[in-house]
DNA sequence: GATGGTATCGATACCGGTATCGATACCAGT
DNA sequence: ACTGGTATCGATACCGGTATCGATACCATC
């Protein structure tokens, strides 16, 4: 069976069929300068008869970068950051870059080998959730030469640029929105905040507006579990039974506060007039709840979309027009 | 400035350092034959002290596949996927290859160039969503020579392995049981269904249910939006309102359930007694609802992994061994 | 001692593109 | 006619690994 050749056609196949030399047609199919017009065509023509399609592999390996972007999330379970990866897939239609992403389970020694691993791939870019890695990650990240986007997050100093908002100032606005509702009596829940260390800047900015006017937490419950809306009741749960005459519980994130509204709701709790429930994200779940919780904004798709392209700009113009430090400001949402 | 030089360790400088060529530093870092077990510790121990991390361009484009694993889904954002996804990183835990991913948004022609342009990274395998792509796309899939994995779904022939359940079943097996309970009078609240094929299926599966008694849908409630809690909630109180007497409600998914279940505790029906929702996947945000509803426990995560470990078979042993179709049976909770 | 087999290693040719630089042609200016 | 500049193209050397195959050494067997 001569017929039937397996091999994939390559850019050799499309300068013969054109009539040109490997070189051209390479310069002809990327849009780079020096071809005339009349072959620039004649090549497209040609690789479109053929069926051409170039080997990432080879080009990637040759030129400077691939045009894979890597993305670096602690979990992909959780929608949040599900949504960073919505954002970034929409941030690079339309420019060939493709997502590899990897994961890290909020664990830094995986984190760094997860990235040391994906520089390996010459990526165009690559995005890795938090400003807070560990220092051997930060070094290969500075050393790599590759735009990297730190998400999420802008307390702190950012390897090269950062896309996200301030979880101090998040906590502590949510804190002042909440004590200017009059309420006084705070619990807070939370699930994973030693590792999780944006949610822990978030504690620590609420905790700083409730100590500028002399309040503390009354109560205080951090589970070790994932945060799920199950572990979210559970814990709702347990503090209402341990501290009543509570007026308000801020928790980690919706998914959690979630949890406490399904236990009011199945308890009787009057929310928000007994007690006001307080989350973190503003995800599609909380806006069609039965009863109205509190939550921040947090604009995940744009995040994602604005990292993505930072890095393509990165490596259209050079990158140097860019901005490094991109803030947003997420809206705080009461709940009535 | 000599020193600070950028460029990267390569295998060469392994090989310098370990006193041995180029080929048998290959052979002993990638553990194949053919080098004494002094030799392989030598290499071993100068890649360690160099910090040597390999190209993987190089070695997949050199090699026959590369190291990446191709993920088509249709949507990130969708919390089924993002499972699906936590199981195929599960599955190649270990196994150095990294997930690429594609999102088709359940667009036939953007799957098409989303799987071509995968493919031309030569991945280890490709894992696409559903059994129902084009037919070219199908055809690019087959002459890929590279593994390929379908999952979700096992309702069709796969063009190589697949991974899912019968949704046609799942549908059935619902409507009887929701028929068991003594239902009658039965709504369909779906969106998408023109692009999800699979809510298809399992809607005729579930008519198929309905004729074989005598019965047929009272309503049908087709939205054209993205499945998500508030468009359930809306086409809900839609339905209910233009049909009165029904007593069950049938979702394309649970995130249509949901939202459907906040309208009924909004408006105090009472679920499950006088209605029973019944959606599908059993999501963690339906098992801590304060109501009850029914829903069948796919298993996504698993269905991840099993795909992932499809493909890892099929390059470590040739892939003969392995099972072609795998289906999972998926429970069925009736919600009391 | 000659022969055959196995274990170990390295030289070389790729994989399929891109970067670089020199060659050629054509045009304007002097 | 000669020079200089620009546009266009191709030969060649990589990129950093792996596949292949031949060379060498060492041992057992006859």
């Amino acid at each position: 069976m001569i017929l039937d050749e397996k091999k994939r056609t390559t850019l050799a196949d499309v300068a013969v069929a054109a009539g040109v030399s490997k070189m051209t047609a390479s310069r002809a199919l990327r849009g780079a300068g020096d071809v005339s017009k009349a072959k620039a065509d004649r090549v497209r023509q040609a690789a479109k008869e053929i069926g051409y399609v170039g080997n990432h592999l080879a080009s990637s390996l040759s030129g400077k970068r691939s045009d894979l972007i890597g993305v670096v999330v602690p979990s992909v379970e959780n929608i949040v950051f599900a949504e960073v990866l919505a954002g970034i897939a929409d941030g690079i239609e339309g420019s060939d870059l493709q997502p590899v992403f990897g994961v890290t389970d909020y664990d830094l020694d995986k984190e760094y080998d997860v990235v040391r691993n994906m520089l390996s791939w010459k990526p165009a870019g690559i995005i890795v959730t938090g400003l807070d890695q560990s220092d051997a990650t930060k070094r290969i990240l500075e050393n790599a030469d590759v735009p990297v986007v730190q998400i999420m997050d802008v307390d702190g100093i950012p390897v090269d640029a950062c896309v996200g908002l301030s979880h101090f100032t998040a906590g502590k606005e949510m804190a002042e929105a909440l004590l200017k509702m009059g309420r006084k009596r705070f619990a807070y829940v939370g699930c994973g905040l030693d590792r999780d260390t944006r949610a822990a800047k978030r504690l620590s900015g609420f905790q700083a507006a409730l100590s500028e006017n002399g309040l503390a937490f009354v109560a205080t419950r951090i589970g070790r579990a994932r945060s799920t809306v199950k572990a979210g009741r559970d814990l709702s749960a347990e503090v209402l039974a341990s501290h009543p005459g509570l007026d308000c519980i801020y928790y980690s994130n919706d998914d959690l506060a979630v949890g406490g509204a399904y236990h009011c709701i199945a308890n009787g709790v009057a929310v928000p007039d007994e007690l006001v429930l307080a989350g973190f994200n503003g995800l599609d779940l909380v806006d069609s709840l039965p009863i109205r919780i509190a939550t921040t904004r947090t604009p995940r798709r744009e995040i994602g979309r604005a990292a993505a392209e930072i890095v393509l700009n990165s490596n259209h113009g050079g990158g140097v027009g860019t901005e490094r430090r991109k803030q947003f400001h997420p809206a705080i949402d009461i709940g009535v």
